[in-house]
DNA sequence: CATACTAGTTCCCTCCATGTAACCAAGGCT
DNA sequence: AGCCTTGGTTACATGGAGGGAACTAGTATG
């Protein structure tokens, strides 16, 4: 019976925010939303290049996007392809917490490191103590 | 020689918010953050109730963000013993976009089902008309 | 004829996130 | 003596994320 408490989260928000963060709160949608909200409308390999995504990431995370209505794919029939690839307005409204969120990490990273470097050096002064 | 430049990110930021994000990106690390963020302190397994967390992973998932520094770990040598989860200054910076974030997620849930919803209509008419 | 190009897709493999279950320590309650 | 409690850790299993490489289509170009 602690089983079924278990299940019944008590915090609702948590669950439904957790289903949103699950669907696109995912490196790389974070990394595609971003990059086309600061270049505007990118190309499939260009997307490729300037993430150093694979592929297949790139393609499966785009249609993905696409379906839940953040970008828009513009297809031209001419060869070899070109498709092109933006945002709608629902993933420019995107852009603004994911957007502060990319502020917070450029801007907390290197005290995170820090405070990993001597998280590490107390844990390792620890173990010799212990030792 | 287009692997080297596959490894040279064009966009430099990406890489720097890519390491971050793999950092405090992960859905347990934001749904803990969030929780502390509400309750202000919380015990191990108050935690572990709100969020439907697995001991293991809430474990761990505290303990890197204890690490990154964004997480207070107050131990009460007791028995049984109690420990205490807070927010330190870095966290509580850390829940503003993340809060914003969850906002935008609760404001658009439904809005994402029904994008994915006529993509997958949309998707559909196009296999039977193909076929 | 062969090769390259773009945008994918598909197969295969690996590694990690995550869950489950068992175990532990040290004392309290009965 | 034996079971309960809290906050973990460890061993084991597994699904999914993600990468790499090969394949495709259709045309232009060498």
């Amino acid at each position: 019976m602690s089983e079924s408490e278990s299940v019944s989260q008590q915090c609702p928000d948590c669950k439904r925010i957790n289903e949103v963060l699950t669907r696109v709160g995912d490196r790389w949608s974070v990394l595609v939303i971003i990059s086309l909200s600061e270049y505007g409308t990118l190309r499939f390999n260009e997307l490729k290049r300037n993430l150093g995504i694979s592929q297949r990431m790139l393609s499966r995370t785009l249609r993905e996007l696409e379906r839940d209505g953040l970008v828009n794919r513009i297809y031209h029939p001419i060869i070899p392809p070109k498709v092109e690839y933006n945002l709608t307005v629902m993933g420019e409204s995107f852009c603004e917490p994911v957007n502060a969120l990319g502020h917070w990490a450029l801007k907390n990273l290197s005290r995170i490191d820090a405070a990993r470097e001597s998280f590490d050096i107390a844990k390792e002064m620890q173990n010799v103590a212990s030792a």
